[in-house]
DNA sequence: TCTGGGGTCCTAGGACCC
DNA sequence: TCTGGGGTCCTAGGACCC
């Protein structure tokens, strides 16, 4: 490696004059807009200027997320489709396309690591970058940042809108200060001014339960966060809670994350036709949740040393954690807990929604059963499915009584993060 | 408020150890 | 059984994110 000093930020922090000067720390967040709707008008150029909104499958009823000519008629995510076309009659469903979103982030996000390699996927559609150690390489903090726009339509054929700032609450702040298309600076040394009149609860990390409590200590913006001590909320958030006092305060401590780490808990979930009482409804289901458990698990090479299982009634949750015996990655071992669990825990009640969710997740051991053939058999099977569905599509092959409920639609949830992004640094 | 379908992190409190 | 003074591990549940 080279000298440290070659990359060490700049003692002095320079004014930005002619956006020429160094930052003592530079961070930009990117934000895709209206990422899947704006996607499947790239695909479907008949769409482009048109309100589209994207449901979950031919079959969902509610929107995941809407272009922004819908929603210019008021259309809005987790609006019911019925009530979104009395708002927009001429409103286009477009059934979301997993794959094909997952593909075009995953090549944004390598793309913009051809930046700076200090990325932090922050979701599907967001990405952080801490641009501080390439000013020498790439320029002034603006110019980088206008190259991370550029960059991204490059890259994806859609615009996106990029905040700039010292650190990554106030960078946030900004990006969705202007949208869609948007490019907002908030240079470092004015954060805190600009955010004086800004209500705390817009701050990414603050929602009803600290702007509660702070509201009831007399602070709802940022500007008098000032005037509480900071003890007072490292008392009752801990590190949070300082982390808290000095976002509102535009100086955010926290530091770009690039390590991918390995998911903690893999789980699937969904609504059931309301007030189901069908037991044989409820087990496709729950089969079908075990099965995409199981998959996931096997990809990622980790089995659940616990188990979630859970049914939500009008009553709320009924479910139960357990320990496995033994860890596993076998759908079929899933599914059996499950059916145990309905004949234990379950009374018949209309159900509106199931859960399944492998938890303590852990690498396959190595003292894994070499001598139970049975064992063995399954993994191999599960091996094979896994490269079949891999190529063809997830459920190409799966067991018979999910067949014919294959038209179930797969989700992508916004958090998911594209994988394989970066080596994992050890 | 939740819609729908995913996640993460943190804290409090209990069980159990010496 | 409680004294006294540590500690760890585990789980439930809350708060937050997209």
């Amino acid at each position: 490696m080279i000298a440290g000093h070659e990359f060490s930020p700049p003692r002095v922090m320079k004014r930005d004059k002619k956006s020429g000067g160094w930052w003592q720390r530079a961070i930009v967040l990117v934000d895709m807009n209206a990422f899947f709707a704006s996607i499947e008008q790239l695909k479907n150029p008949e769409w482009r200027g048109r309100p589209v909104a994207i449901t979950n499958g031919r079959v969902g009823t509610t929107i995941i997320t809407c272009s922004y000519e819908a929603r210019a008629y008021g259309v809005r995510t987790g609006m019911r489709l019925r009530v979104a076309r009395e708002h927009c009659p001429e409103l286009i469903q477009a059934p979301s396309r997993p794959e094909i979103y997952a593909r075009i982030s995953s090549r944004i996000m390598r793309s913009l690591e051809e930046i700076t390699p200090e990325v932090e996927v922050f979701s599907v559609d967001e990405a952080f970058l801490d641009i501080t150690s390439v000013q020498r390489l790439h320029g002034s903090p603006v110019e980088i940042a206008r190259r991370v726009k550029r960059q991204v339509l490059a890259a994806s054929g859609i615009p996106c809108s990029v905040g700039l700032s010292g650190d990554k609450t106030t960078a946030k702040y900004a990006a969705k200060l202007n949208k869609p298309d948007g490019f907002t600076v908030i240079p470092p040394w004015v954060a805190k001014e600009r955010l004086e009149e800004v209500p705390v609860t817009e701050l990414c990390g603050i929602n009803r339960g600290v702007g509660d409590f702070l509201a009831a200590h007399g602070v709802t913006r940022c500007g008098q966060m000032g005037r509480l001590p900071v003890s007072v909320l490292a008392a009752r958030f801990g590190n949070l809670g300082r982390r808290i006092w000095l976002m509102c305060q535009g100086e955010d401590p926290e530091p770009i994350i690039t390590r991918v780490s390995p998911p903690k808990t893999i789980g699937h979930g969904k609504v059931v036709p309301p007030g189901t009482t069908d037991r044989q409804t409820i087990e496709t289901f729950l089969h079908h949740m075990s099965e995409k458990v199981a998959a996931r698990l096997r990809r990622h090479r980790m089995e659940g040393h616990r188990l979630f299982i859970g049914v939500r009634s009008d009553q709320g949750w009924i479910g139960t954690k357990q320990r496995l015996e033994r860890p596993t990655d076998d759908g079929q071992v899933l599914f059996y807990w499950c059916r145990h669990f309905l004949d234990r825990q379950w009374r018949g009640e209309p159900l509106h929604q199931v859960q399944v969710t492998a938890l303590s997740l852990a690498p396959v051991g190595m003292q894994q059963s070499l001598f139970d053939l049975s064992g063995t058999r399954r993994m191999a099977l599960n091996s094979v499915q896994d490269q079949i569905n891999g190529r063809y599509g997830e459920f190409a092959i799966a067991p018979a009584t999910l067949l014919k409920r294959s038209q179930m639609p797969n989700v992508i949830a916004p958090s998911w993060k594209p994988e394989g992004v970066r080596e994992t640094v050890l």
